[in-house]
DNA sequence: TTGTAAGCGTTATCAA
DNA sequence: TTGATAACGCTTACAA
């Protein structure tokens, strides 16, 4: 019922096999031929059958996008920055979302991939992961966002550096007595959770500075998480005057646990978040500024051109994008 | 190279046609047979082609989503929730982003769609929007979510009511100077926009209150754009005592607004918004929640629904979901 | 219950 | 530069 590529090529009095050069913008193809073509093609409002072309040809013009969350700012907007390229690509973008330790039940993502998509895009999967393991066997081109991991291509920032930055700028004002939210109890290496920590802990012992356990708090980079991770601190017999969160959401709660204590960011206890939250300017949280959008732009960029120059491996290179310290009014000098 | 449905075949010793019925499900298929075909297709690690089994089926087991952003709040949680059902579904979701009027080039959708999905869900979409028509007019299965069109099923909320609700809830303090903010200067009808309105001014007119035109300002649906309009809305020369925002992010951005006055909401204005969102109870925002995922949900399962029975027309029916005022404290009582 | 075989709409190889 | 034609891997009448 629907037109195809016969019904363009009867009607231009060429062969399949032309029409089908024609369109695509294959070379050898007389040029009067090929503009005579797509203007019958035009006007017959002729569309190219995907699953035609997909199964004929072996490639499907879709990337997957694996994210543990979706309706998380980082996430989406991560999520934002590969739609854009996927779409001026003109590739078609296969959204799916995992289970995570603590999430509910969801079907394993690889089996989903196979045949389906000519590339993945991971955002932010723990590296030892197993559903990532399971999507990285399928052994397709593959990038990573936010997590490094040997030999796969990936776009990131620098989690230590920008826990140092983030934890320097807090001994800078004067502080001491430093305390910290993480993520989880349990770190794997390589993770922002634990690179940002390796990061304030450098910075710590370079300034002769000591890490005292007790100021460790866990706020599962949610905002509930600060707010609880926050009082736990506060209520240490010896809280700290400062605090590192490692995202501005879990700054936003530890915000909150303050208020509930009378307390006042930037005043009572400096505070420092990462990630350039939108939230973030409007709370006036000094935060480690990363280029979320870039990060998505970025790999789906990579692994486009990779798909494109289909010849060779992929170059497995990763990409490490700058952070920024954004000083605001949540973070002050120590007073004497 | 892969797996085919003919080295299952050979392999179980029946045809490629049995293999198809017993993988699929399909009546009359023996049990022994059907389970000895599963058996032999997991030993081989057997996966259907999605392109030859769309090609000969007409089927694409999967459905679009446009959305104007992808980025913000509402449209990413809208997205979780069909995400969720189409995941439980096991039909592939494709992302799409649109261009708005204020928005950057972006191809339109409807070409992007054709032989590609067998379904389309579209968010929050202006009813007068031309590409929102363009891909009406493809005549597929559709849902829409947060807006409603005549003859299309949708899944809203009845913004009047929530624009009453929330006015409703100022005036019961004793406010009677109220001011509103809205997204655009144009609004078109049916959109939230105006249907908020509608409902601010039913509460006004029913508490024979005036509603002055001196105390409307745009906000955009943006933070920064909430900020400006209550800047605009302080600087009168007779400010409100309460304000109607018609989202919570521009009730965030108001609240900025008002602290850079060295005003507080909930003690020197009144301040309500609409959503529900996760930094509204950090902020203390009093708020009309609306089931956002559920939105997604339901519209993505009325969807899904329509395509497997595919029988018939789609019912068109518009889901109307509840929504709850969330009294905290950025509302309090008129001070005499 | 199972098999046969004709599509489905392209792409790509090989000739012309 | 163009055309024939054999894949591509599945679904689905229709037969058996």
């Amino acid at each position: 019922m629907a037109i195809t590529i016969k019904d363009v090529a009867d009607a231009a009095g060429v062969s399949t096999a032309t029409v089908s050069r024609a369109l695509r913008g294959l070379p050898n193809v007389d040029a009067g031929t090929r503009e005579r073509i797509q203007r019958i093609a035009t006007d017959l409002d002729y569309v190219i059958s995907p699953s035609a072309s997909r199964l004929a040809s072996g490639r499907t013009g879709s990337i997957a996008v694996i994210t543990p969350y979706i309706a998380r700012w980082f996430f989406s907007t991560v999520l934002s920055g590969v739609e854009s390229v996927l779409q001026n690509a003109g590739m078609d973008l296969l959204l799916m979302s995992v289970s995570t330790p603590d999430g509910q039940h969801r079907l394993p993502p690889a089996p989903r991939l196979r045949r389906r998509v000519d590339g993945v895009l991971i955002i932010a999967l723990p590296p030892h992961d197993q559903q990532l393991h399971e999507v990285l066997a399928l052994n397709m081109p593959t990038s990573l966002i936010g997590v490094t991991l040997e030999g796969i291509p990936s776009v990131t920032i620098d989690d230590v550096l920008a826990g140092q930055i983030a934890t320097q700028h807090l001994i800078n004002l004067g502080h001491t007595r430093i305390g910290v939210i993480t993520g989880a109890p349990v770190e794997e290496p390589f993770t922002a959770d634990h690179d940002r920590h390796r990061g304030f802990q450098q910075a710590m012992n370079a300034a002769g500075l000591q890490v005292d356990p007790a100021l460790e708090a866990y706020g599962y980079f949610t905002i509930a998480g600060g707010e609880q991770a926050m009082t736990a601190l506060l209520t240490q017999r010896n809280p700290p005057t400062a605090v590192f969160a490692m995202s501005d959401e879990m700054a936003f709660g530890a915000m909150k646990a303050m208020r509930s204590h009378g307390l006042q960011p930037g005043r009572d206890i400096s505070l420092v978040g990462v990630d350039g939250h939108d939230m973030s300017e409007f709370l006036d949280l000094t935060t480690v500024v990363q280029p979320v959008q870039d990060l998505g732009r970025i790999a789906a960029e990579a692994l486009v051109g990779q798909l494109q120059s289909s010849g060779g491996e992929a170059e497995a290179d990763s990409v490490i994008l700058p952070t920024q310290l954004l000083v605001r009014g949540s973070t002050s000098p120590l007073k004497g």
